[in-house]
DNA sequence: CGTCCTATTGGACTAAGGTCCAATATACAG
DNA sequence: CTGTATATTGGACCTTAGTCCAATAGGACG
């Protein structure tokens, strides 16, 4: 109940940079040796740690991440590796950066994991400043993406409180098309689009056609086989 | 003369997808036999080719290429190496897709390679099908970088047709704000922005603000610390 | 059946944008 | 100095967009 006539306000207040985000380091590697190094290593640099001896402990324990996180990935680990992992996170749309650590890497396997996005890879013995180094550029990405995750959800959440009709009238507004053009195109008169157009404004949470546009841009609704 | 309120029809016409893009590979290798067997390959499988036994010679030579192509780029090599060179086109902004092979490589230079953009990272002897598909994946991404190019070199064109006190009024405009304000800000009376503002939607070759916003974010142009 | 939401439309205005014609002032190049 | 490009403004008018108030119709839900 008035779910959609709020929208706007509650929108708005959502606009929430409220995170402290605590900017935790996920470390997954099966030698444990290993894992304590590392471990204190990052804790020393002021990143909270978190280890996994395995790829499934890790999806298993690790589904949802709050705060802007990465990955220290070790390649070469019985049952699923490094790879498999980059590979099944994406299928999940759960991208984390990560940052590959091996011992018995290869260059098609340093290629594949680079092509797959991964923001390094390194090998062992791993230097201290390297790790570093690339921990905070992934740390870095996943805020960045992050609050770009976050900006187009607050979008698509103001999208989803549209009518089907005021998401239809929007398509054709951000066009550029005039009401009656639109009017014309849905069946009905200008005045009806009106309405619809000044709810969507409304809902959308902007005052003009520049701030609709940049807001349609950035999720998919773009001028098709319009008109 | 009449050089701007002629730039609209002007603009419009150069819109050519007149390309007739010979897709082009360039090989640089110090090695002639690997020269010419890959030459061979490349070209049985439908692209030109053309060779360079050291990165300064491909520089020298091919300065500026027109349609889509791409780089197959020995890493090690006498003089300047394939990835000083892949870094100093990029300083020349001058962005060709790469494909790198190898006989020595290791895998820091892999990385490097791939950090800085490459599209492959083969080592020799190169299997067939691995280079060429390499190849075909580099055309592509090279068509797609040139039509994008191309498509903000016009937009810049029309851009830089309009005069100091338009491109104010246009950078005001796509923010969202009405006539007045902007002349308020500007310091004279909405009818004069009225006039710039006209012009602007002419000369850039868009009737709507939509379509305005839209070219604008496709080069600098957003709002900043307007308003 | 009554209520809420959605989609639709009308009327009456106000405001903003766009167009045409015309004119002035200034800076810069030939 | 003279002509051109640029920036500016006025007036008259028309088209669009936006706003307020009001009302109807169909569908979903309890």
């Amino acid at each position: 109940m008035m779910k959609h006539m709020n929208s706007v306000a509650m929108v708005k207040s959502a606009s929430s940079p409220s995170l402290a985000a605590p900017s935790s380091v996920f470390l997954v590697d099966d030698d444990a040796s290993v894992r304590r190094a590392l471990a204190r290593l990052i804790k020393s640099a002021g990143h909270s740690v978190q280890t996994f001896a395995s790829a499934r402990e890790f999806l298993d324990t690790q589904a949802g991440g709050d705060g802007a996180a990465c990955l220290v990935l070790d390649v070469r680990m019985p049952g699923v590796t490094g790879i498999d992992l980059q590979r099944e996170l994406q299928t999940l749309n759960r991208d984390v950066p990560i940052v590959f650590i091996t011992g018995h890497g290869d260059i098609p396997m340093s290629v594949k994991a680079m092509k797959a996005g991964a923001v390094d890879f390194l090998q062992k013995p791993v230097k201290d400043k390297d790790l570093l180094k690339a921990i905070e550029q992934s740390l870095a990405q996943a805020a960045r993406d992050q609050s770009r995750r976050a900006e187009i959800d607050q979008i698509q959440k103001r999208v989803e409180s549209l009518t089907p009709r005021e998401l239809e009238v929007m398509a054709l507004v951000v066009t550029g098309m005039l009401n009656k053009q639109i009017a014309f195109k849905l069946g009905t008169v200008e005045k009806t689009i009106k309405v619809h157009r000044a709810r969507v404004m409304a809902k959308m949470g902007v005052d003009s056609i520049a701030e609709l546009v940049r807001l349609t841009e950035k999720i998919n609704i773009h001028p098709a086989q319009n008109q």
